[in-house]
Order: C-alpha cells, then sequence, then structure tokens
DNA sequence: TACATACCTGACTAAAATGGTCAAGTTTAG
DNA sequence: CTAAACTTGACCATTTTAGTCAGGTATGTA
C-alpha cells in the first residue's frame, strides 16, 4: 500500500497557491521553483486541477493560477480524486455477476476493504486547504 | 493510492486457515483452491507470514500450515507488515538533514501524511482475524 | 526404503503504474 | 510582435506488481 507522489504534490501546489495568490495569478514556473517540483509535471497536475474546477487559470504575460474557492471550501478529497489520486481498493468488478476471484461468493475481505475505504476518505473530508495552511506559517521559500 | 492483491491475499489465506485449521494442518494446495490464488504466489506470501510467526508449518504428506496465535490475536496489522503491505506516504529522507523536495523546511503536506498514517495503522489495529471471522459465517467453497 | 506430498528458495518476467520529459503549439499583456 | 504563460499530447525510463518456473528439501505412509 502506497502513496503517490502526484496527490502529494497537488496539495503541496496547491497550499503554495492558497498563500500567494491573493494579489497576482500564481505561474506554475514559482511554484515549481519554490516546491521543487517539475514544470512539466506540474502542468499535468493543474490541467486536472482545471477540469475539475479547483483552480482557474489566466493566460498570458503575467497570468498564472487562482483557486477558485475559498481554502476552506477546498477538501482534501477533491484535490485527490482531481488527480485520481482515488483509494483503489480490491478490483473485484461490480459488473460481473460473480464474487471475487471468480467464485460464486465475495471474497471474505471485501467488506474489509470497503470499511477502510470509508475511514480514509471521511479523514479527506474533514481536512481543508485552510487547515493545512494554518499548520505552515512558518516560511518555506 | 492503491492497496495491493498480496496484502489482501494474505489477508483471504490467514482466514482461510483460521477456519480450518482446527484439526489438521491446511495444505497451500486447499486455501488455493478455495480461494483462486496462485499456490506459488501463495507459497511466497507464507513464506513471510511464517518468519513473522503469524503462522506454523508442518512438512511431509499430510503437512501444511496452522495459525500460530487465536485468531482475535492476530491483528491485520500483523498480517499487513509481514507481507511488506505498510502504509508508505511520503519519501521525505529521515536522514538527510534536509527538508523535503531537498528544501530546508519540511514540505507543507509533511504533517497531514503523517497523520492520515496513523489513522490508517489504527484502522489495522483494531481489526484481528477473529473481526473477519464473524462477519463471513457462509460458506466460501 | 521408496515415493508422493508438501514445504522452501531464488531467479525470472510480462504488464502496469509512476514520475516524469519533450515537442509543439495557443493565447494575450505590454 | 514577441515573450511569458498556459495547453495538449506523445513519449519514456524505472520501479513495482503479480505472478511463473525450476529446482530443491523434508517427512509421513505404504
Amino acid at each position: 500500500m502506497k502513496l503517490t507522489s502526484k496527490g502529494r504534490y497537488a496539495v503541496m501546489a496547491l497550499v503554495d497557491l492558497a498563500r500567494f495568490d491573493t494579489i497576482n495569478p500564481v505561474s506554475l514556473r514559482d511554484i515549481s521553483l519554490r516546491q521543487g517540483i517539475s514544470l512539466d509535471y506540474l502542468e499535468q497536475i493543474f490541467s486536472k486541477l482545471k477540469k475539475n474546477q479547483i483552480v482557474k487559470s489566466t493566460r498570458g504575460t503575467q497570468g498564472g493560477y487562482v483557486l477558485s474557492k475559498k481554502p476552506n471550501e477546498i477538501k482534501l478529497t477533491n484535490i485527490l480524486n482531481a488527480v485520481d489520486e482515488k483509494v483503489k481498493t480490491v478490483q473485484c468488478k461490480k459488473e460481473s455477476k460473480k464474487g471475487c476471484n471468480g467464485k460464486a461468493t465475495k471474497c471474505v475481505t471485501h467488506n474489509l476493504w470497503d470499511e477502510l475505504e470509508t475511514h480514509i476518505n471521511t479523514f479527506f473530508e474533514k481536512k481543508s486547504l485552510q487547515d493545512l495552511l494554518k499548520n505552515n506559517s512558518e516560511r518555506v521559500n
């Protein structure tokens, strides 16, 4: 079980945005430099964040990104879903009439992973960007 | 973020074992057939479970595996750790003096993943094999 | 004692996911 | 009109996953 960098990068970038977008849009270049994340990779991530209406973009010189909602309205679950960092547990095909692993019944752990999924999602639904801002009033660059 | 099959297989196999090892040791072959898991893969998994004293083995004809403790004493966290299915979050090198991503300070999400890790582990520490047995009194084969 | 059964070990591998890079744009402020 | 910034999509090296394969070794039973 593993948490990947993409979700972490997305959260880091948005915290950065929340801190710096108050006056002007923030360019990915700036975020890249401040957070040490590859610019090209950031572009992929922000493309998804934009599709999910978490950020808005302005083109051209002095352009960049801003949050489309207030930090306390952006929950971590929104961010992680946007970049496809969902909790994937059992791969039992829900379509199929069969249970897990081709058996007639559900595998004995089926409910377990469901519970875990709920458990983790609850955690992410409670946390907002605002919560992270509070814990990190020290400067980062 | 993803949960892999290895951990799921380990739990499935141990639930199977808990149900059938009361009289004789259970052969991996039987578990393989009942649970639809490759025999060779099961051997790898059980090798780790044995190293971590979760199961005991008997060789020879009529041999097989039995649990080394009672089902209520085996927590999911023990099982998942045994098969290296730990929760891995940030890859910040703890050795290094530097913070995450080569920055001087901890990345803004550092504490977040720590919290999540604790949150998930708490879940696994509460659940025992016994708990899974209760929820699955229906037959599985 | 033979031998089948079952555990044990380690090397190997196809496929997928991860964590990016690279190239070629389009848009717009100045 | 041009540089800064967003946009899109193809591409790729590495690592992980989920096994397979090939050989063992140990031992209960006939």
